[in-house]
DNA sequence: TTTTTAAATGTAACTTTGTTGCATTAGAAT
DNA sequence: ATTCTAATGCAACAAAGTTACATTTAAAAA
């Protein structure tokens, strides 16, 4: 995202425009793999607090666009939402966590069908991560 | 699991039977939620080491006699692999997390079928929970 | 049965991550 | 430019994960 979509992205959530909240959508925007919180750290080199960084993202999940998404290893990692809509919050898509670079990236548009649970279970929500190797890991 | 199918259990691995490991994988075999460490530790009534416990769940992990999960906000449980044989770990079974009484638990029977990844990706393992409402909480 | 020894435990301590309260600062509306 | 609320920074604490080391215990050997 530019500047001015990340202008009109945080004006469209009501969020004001500051510093933090920009550099941290910057840096998830330039990522394919979901970030962890001391990864985005490392990327502002420190200027930024820890405290405001770790309520940024829980705001900008909170409005819908980002989302966070554990690894295999229960680390919490945040990517920007590419395929939701502002009306339609889809988290339904399925996560890759390489277990050698140990990157975890969105897989959106593969599809995932929903297995047919016992009689009574109520399906609200799915978290699918299939752990493997890349195909970048996979050449080298 | 009785005293006696833990016993050879444990010595199927090659650990030693000490008091903790016995409790710990009694305590899991009664439930059939997953659970966490400090709700273990509940049921020991504080009389075992948190240390002890975490290195306990550790090894007992090592040796594929249980499993753990980490639940739809970040918490690892953990639960007894039932469907598990000696020779194959079986960790590609479905989970179930409800919103509101927060259980985990594990749908072995239930087939999940693996979408096919982009070229160059290898699958290892998956982690799928469907986040919902139980069949219990449903009735309420 | 006693001795021996490696494995298991308990204690202490430290790291990382998550989280809240409060005083200060800054964005944007007037 | 002023005002007001939202956002930030700081301090502090809680919980979970993890390691080192001294002590204890399970089980093998004598």
């Amino acid at each position: 995202m530019n500047d001015l979509q990340i202008e009109e992205t945080l004006r469209s959530t009501g969020l004001k425009k500051t510093s933090v909240r920009v550099a941290v959508l910057k840096h998830l925007s330039d990522e394919i793999k979901a970030l962890s919180q001391p990864e985005l750290e490392t990327l502002f080199e420190g200027r930024e607090n820890r405290v405001t960084v770790y309520r940024v993202l829980r705001d900008l999940e909170e409005k819908g666009l980002i989302h966070k998404v554990y690894d295999v290893e229960g680390t919490a990692r945040f990517a920007l939402c590419r395929s939701c809509t502002e009306h339609q919050h889809h988290d339904e898509h399925l996560h890759f966590n390489c277990i050698e670079c140990k990157n975890v990236i969105c897989l959106d548009d593969i599809n995932v069908n929903i297995p047919s649970l016992p009689t009574g279970f109520k399906v609200k929500n799915i978290h699918f991560t299939i752990e493997g190797i890349c195909e970048k890991c996979n050449k080298i």
